[in-house]
DNA sequence: GTCTATAGCTGGATAGAC
DNA sequence: GTCTATCCAGCTATAGAC
């Protein structure tokens, strides 16, 4: 099947194109070259640069989560999630996927395609990242206090600017990512308080943040 | 002086490319024809394009910082902080200046001229948010735990992501940014319990902490 | 300092041979 | 499906008139 191969050249070019020299750097000639075949081809095959771009995102991302999806599932505390977290952050930063992922969210302006590839492939994420969430914070005393679904948004949102920081400042990014470690220990302290001051937590809480909870949940 | 004025233009209409179009979308003609002007001097002033680039970054980032600087002097409290911070980002959208950073910042992959003028504005921001910081956790039952430096740099971080995911999600964005409004609440009522349950934290906090505080410091 | 003109290059996209 | 050849648009950068 020489179609296949030709395709998946094609993708696996594009993509570490991105990873190597950015996104500014992808086109058809560039990233065909790379692959050792013609540059025609990529419009035989995707029709344009930016659905070569668009469909090795989708793929990427979807074989990238894919990986993970086993550790993700036997998360069930903070301090798991966080070891989790920093395994696929140094992996990834290794790999240099969330790299690309952040390359095509930028580049995915005014850029209808790849707007919506990207936006999938990010939903792939965050649905891991929320599954896990769920588990957590279920189990803990901020269980009904926080959404997990917007939590995993801004989690998500939060490592794609890790990731971007760490493009041009890798010292600055580890110590950002060493310092939400510790914020998850201090989570965890909390987690693990004993009743008396977990019932005051939950009594300062409940009545400010249930309300936010409630009425944002009731306009959507 | 009309040269100044041409440089401003230029800078200026740079800026609204990439705020409208996307950095991908950035050339010597482009601007120059946004700017009513001719697109040679481009090179005549800044010498190449990516110049151009870099000096608006800095000039328009220490523009916007200054801004703020006022509000971000006042801000004694993790929840003023918040509010600042939805300030923040609701003029930034709007004004769409983050979202150029993060642009920048995407675009900055293997071109030096662009990496030093990003990296100098992102720590424009961070400094800023680190003075903040230092302020608020200063007075608070954390003190001494958390490294403001270095959460201020994941501070930077999440907001540069933020802003990246609000181009191709808004909804998504809101939600994260409302989650995190909601974890500063669930701060603020840590930092307000009485102060039996702060010694319990801090007694939980201190041991593990501390000492990663430390070695990571003397490591540097 | 600003304009016109242009050289030289790279990139997207297509036609047609094989 | 793949390659060669090619067209055309748009880009950087410079030279030279004003």
């Amino acid at each position: 099947m020489p179609t296949a191969d030709t395709r998946d050249r094609l993708t696996a070019a594009a993509l570490d194109t991105v990873r190597e020299l950015g996104v500014t750097a992808v086109s058809a000639r560039t990233v065909a070259g790379r692959a050792g075949i013609n540059q025609g081809l990529v419009f035989y095959h995707f029709g344009s640069v930016d659905n070569l771009m668009a469909e090795a995102c989708r793929i990427e991302t979807a074989r990238r989560v894919a990986i993970y999806q086993d550790r993700f599932a036997v998360v069930s505390t903070l301090r798991e999630l966080l070891d989790v977290g920093r395994q696929v952050h140094a992996t990834e930063r290794a790999e240099g996927n969330v790299t690309v992922l952040a390359q095509l969210l930028a580049a995915s302006n005014g850029n209808p395609a790849l707007r919506t590839a990207t936006a999938d492939a990010l939903r792939l994420w965050t649905s891991q990242v929320e599954m896990v969430l769920r588990r957590v914070l279920g189990a803990g005393p901020l269980d009904g206090l926080l959404d997990p679904a917007s939590l995993a948004h801004a989690v998500s949102a939060a490592f794609i600017g890790l990731e971007l920081l760490d493009t041009i400042d890798s010292h600055a990014a580890e110590a950002a990512l060493g310092e939400l470690d510790r914020l998850g220990l201090i989570a965890e302290a909390i987690d693990n308080l004993g009743p008396v001051a977990r019932r005051a937590v939950r009594a300062k809480l409940s009545h400010h943040v249930q309300t936010t909870v409630t009425s944002r949940v009731r306009s959507e």
